[in-house]
DNA sequence: AACGTAACCGAAAAGGTTTTCTGAATGTAG
DNA sequence: CTACATTCAGAAAACCTTTTCGGTTACGTT
């Protein structure tokens, strides 16, 4: 036999030919291959090997067509970029794959428009499912009632309380982080946060508060938002630093603005943690563990929600009710060198 | 009418029912909506318009069973996690969907059998293209020959030469960075990079060479390999100084070596860029733009990557030759600060 | 020998769309 | 008024698989 090079115009294999080759009928074949009882024994390792010597693989656009469902979702998020989709679009994918289920992604780039092309897309593809990640914690428009397939967000909520939105607790985080600096013995906490108009922000400065106020305690000085960035997290240290040098922790509201805050800590010569504690939120491990000291920090658990909300599609799919609202999935504190000193 | 909740269940309008409301048959029906001939105008609008009220949309499943294509690709990644994927997998999937092409992500997590699982799935779902995206430089195994349709590899090449694989350019890379840095004046270069067994780091290493040496120099010391890790840039960039206190320059063979090299060169009180240039590889926003002076970088253009590797790809698909064997494409100086002093 | 029954196989329909081919209707020219 | 060309619509086949249902065979029972 000649060498076809890449081969990419051999016809592909269909039932048709393992029937033959088995010298049955396809009804049979169809059957022999997906277990249905009906066939003899010795017909079914026929036929068997008869696929296997042509490296049969069912067409599944195919078994689509009739059965109604395609056997795949849509994934359909607003930014890749984002350093928050990723983990959830990984534990989506795991979910999935682990089923028969296949994945469509679709990258609308923060782009109304091409959200709904992508949409259009996707429903012409006859996908079974949908799952919306955004980026942000804040609400989102909802792609409306009558898509036709259950479709679960995660991360963004939809701004449609009929539909099922998985976001991150970010008030619980912002307790979870406060408990963990108190049990470490601090009492003067400050907060330096980012962008005020991040509900991701907000809640967190809550639960910071609430959990405070448990004890009786207030945050020193008000919350400072600014950037999500290292460079806020320096500037505003220095800042809070001179006006309230009695500040014995000091939370930030992400990983990026603990480091900045790490670095004017060093700059002005206040060890960490014994002298003032820091952590940060999201556990981004590339920053937290090179940090110096390393770096204390509330990990959302993204993957872990990526996993449910592809369950939460799962689960509608077998005709099950998942509910709706927004429900909140916990995080989890990692402890490391800068709030704790190394034993 | 009743409102259906989220309505899961009324099925789905086929080209009948469009077909039906227009008083046409299913056939006229479709030529009007594709815009064939053979059909009168004022036909062609009656069915557009109850396509439209019935917000018709074709079962993709059909017209890819009957066309022997199905529209589709599959991206097959060997880890989500990896920094490098993302950016590639952001410019495929923008430059498929510009097209009528959907993407079915993969990951196989660098697990072997779940990489022939998931190519198993795919080729059942017929897809019209493979695109295999890699997690490091270094050469991985083929998929085989006869896949049956095209497949582009991705930032990790294939072994096989008979294979198309499109990769970063890294000697390139190195030559690119020693040249920015003997145009700032620069003499005594000396480099620190990665672990040793990746490509990524013995190609920029030897680029870096290359450039030295057409002007009749060397590095300063040997290439210290270590970690991809800021730890690793501190230590190392310590020793370095130590042994050899008259570098004006450090290479650095990752963003994160490199802003490793920057805290530790601020601890020894020796300024950047005047004192020691410092600049790094891949242009990771995230640490160059936060860094102390912000960070002279090269980018490998990754999402440019991506969406080359789709059009390759869709060439393919085309019945194009697309040729084989790796083809390098070159990085992007992109300069800052550690490297040239600000205006 | 006649019948019933179980085991096994295959024909056919279904799913939704596109394309080809045939047929009908209209218009035009002779 | 007939012959012919042209325009448009529809019937049917095709794509590939699964499932239903009817049919055949073999076997055991009376």
């Amino acid at each position: 036999m000649q060498p076809t090079g890449h081969g990419h115009m051999n016809r592909v294999v269909t039932l048709t030919d393992v029937a033959r080759l088995a010298g049955v009928s396809v009804a049979t074949a169809s059957k022999a291959l997906n277990g249905r009882d009906q066939v003899k024994d010795s017909t079914r390792a026929r036929v068997q090997e008869a696929a296997a010597r042509l490296s049969f693989s069912p067409n599944r656009l195919a078994r689509g067509l009739l059965a109604g469902r395609s056997g795949t979702v849509g994934l359909l998020t607003s930014d890749l970029e984002g350093r928050f989709v990723i983990p959830i679009l990984m534990g989506a994918e795991d979910a999935f794959g682990a089923g028969q289920v296949n994945v469509f992604l679709c990258d609308a780039r923060g782009d109304t428009i091409r959200e709904r092309y992508h949409l259009r897309a996707l429903l012409g593809r006859r996908v079974d499912g949908l799952l919306v990640v955004g980026r942000q914690t804040d609400p989102r428009p909802s792609l409306g009632r009558d898509i036709g397939v259950p479709v679960v967000y995660a991360y963004a909520p939809s701004d449609d309380p009929a539909d099922l939105s998985l976001v991150p607790d970010n008030i619980g985080a912002g307790r979870l982080a406060v408990e963990h600096l108190l049990a470490c013995g601090r009492r003067r906490i400050a907060h330096v946060s980012g962008e005020l108009v991040y509900g991701a922000a907000r809640d967190r400065a809550q639960g910071s508060r609430e959990r405070l106020a448990q004890e009786g305690l207030e945050l020193v000085g008000d919350v400072m938002y600014g950037e999500w960035s290292e460079r806020w997290g320096r500037d505003a240290t220095a800042m809070l630093l001179a006006q309230h040098p009695e500040v014995d922790a000091i939370l930030c509201g992400s990983d990026q603005i603990a480091r900045g805050a790490l670095d004017t800590a060093r700059d002005l010569h206040r060890t960490v943690p014994d002298d003032i504690a820091v952590m940060g939120f999201d556990n981004w491990e590339v920053l937290t563990t090179n940090a110096r000291p390393e770096l204390t920090s509330i990990d959302a658990n993204l993957q872990q929600l990526g996993r449910t909300a592809a369950q939460r599609v799962f689960a509608a799919l077998e005709g099950m009710d998942i509910g709706s609202g927004e429900q909140a999935l916990p995080g989890r504190l990692v402890i490391r060198g800068s709030t704790v000193a190394r034993q």
